[in-house]
DNA sequence: TTGATATCATTTGCATACGAATGAATTTGA
DNA sequence: TCAAATTCATTCGTATGCAAATGATATCAA
C-alpha cells in the first residue's frame, strides 16, 4: 500500500475506532462476569479442599440455621439466596444425613419448618472456625486493606 | 444477678472475646464466598435478561471461538474455565443449534476441532455489543473509579 | 521398540440453579 | 363473606460444574 494511498477499509477503521475504542476486539477474560465465574470457581475449590463432606450451600443452610433458628423452607431460602426449588433439594440431602429435621407448622398448614438436630448444630460448631479459614484463603491473594476494599465493593455489586 | 457477682460464664465469656472477636458469631453474609455466589447470581440474571437464548457459558464458548478460531474441544474448555465434562456438554448444545461445527483433527485423531458455523459467527458478531452492555449493567452499582478498582482485585482473586 | 505416562474425549453420578406449572392453604378486598 | 390474589411448597425440565472411571491415541524413556 503506497504511502499516501487511503482505501475506504482504513477510514471506515479509523472512524469505528474514534466512536467505539474496541469495538473489534471483545476480551472475554476482561468482562465482569466471566471472571466472577472463575473467582466463584476458585473458592468452591478452596471450600471443598477445607470440608469436603459438605457443599458451600448445604454449609450456608447449616450455618443460617445455627443463626437464626427454625424457619420455613422459603424463608431458609430467601435468607440464604436460594429459590424454592434449590433450597429444598438442598433441605432433603441435609435431612438425608441427619443434619436437620423437618415439621409441619401447626397454625399455617402450608409451612414446613426447618430445624438444625443435634448432630447438625456440632457439625455446624465444629466447621466454623474451619469455614473463617476458607474465606481467608480465599481473600489470600490480597493484602489487608484491598480485602476489606474489595468487600466493600463486591457487597455493592451483590 | 448482683452486681458484683462474677460467674464463670461470664469469665469465659470475656477471654473468648479477647482472643478471638466473634468466635460466637458467623456472619454468614459477610462471608467472601456467599457474597461471590450473589453476585454470580445476579450477573447471570442481568445476562438473561438482555441475552435469553443463550448462557454466559455458551456465549463465553462462541465469543472465544470468534477470538481464537478452531480449536480442539478441551482446549476451548481451558481457555474459558471449564473442565472437560463441562465444555462437552455445553458444546453439544450449541452443535445442536447449529452455532457450531465438529470435524476430527487430522493428525491427532483423539482430538475434536471446534468451529463457528457461519450463523454462529453471525451470532457472536451481534450479541458483543449486548455484552458491553451487560458488563456495564453488572458494575452500575459502582462508579468508575470503584469499578476499576474491584476489577483489578477481583482479577488478582480469580 | 516397547512399556509407562500423558492427553483428549466421553460417560456416569451427584449437586446447585432457575423458569414454569401445579396444588394446597392463606390472606385480601370488594 | 367469598372470589381473587398471594404465599408455600413440590415437581419437571434444562443447564452448568466437577469428580471419577474408561477408552482411544500419542508421547516419552529406558
Amino acid at each position: 500500500m503506497g504511502r499516501t494511498a487511503v482505501s475506504a477499509e482504513d477510514i471506515k477503521l479509523k472512524l469505528v475506532e474514534a466512536e467505539e475504542p474496541d469495538e473489534n476486539d471483545y476480551r472475554l477474560q476482561e468482562q465482569v462476569g466471566f471472571i466472577l465465574r472463575k473467582a466463584h470457581q476458585r473458592h468452591v475449590s478452596i471450600f471443598a479442599a477445607h470440608i469436603a463432606d459438605l457443599t458451600p450451600p448445604q454449609f450456608a443452610a447449616l450455618a443460617k440455621l445455627h443463626d437464626v433458628g427454625e424457619t420455613s423452607q422459603n424463608q431458609l431460602g430467601s435468607l440464604i439466596a436460594m429459590d424454592a426449588a434449590t433450597v429444598k433439594g438442598v433441605i432433603d440431602r441435609l435431612k438425608a444425613r441427619g443434619l436437620v429435621e423437618l415439621s409441619k407448622h401447626e397454625v399455617d398448614k402450608r409451612r414446613l419448618l426447618v430445624n438444625l438436630t443435634a448432630e447438625g448444630r456440632k457439625a455446624v460448631e465444629r466447621l466454623i472456625p474451619i469455614a473463617r479459614e476458607i474465606t481467608e484463603e480465599t481473600l489470600a491473594p490480597l493484602s489487608s486493606k484491598e480485602a476489606a476494599i474489595f468487600m466493600r465493593l463486591l457487597a455493592k455489586l451483590a
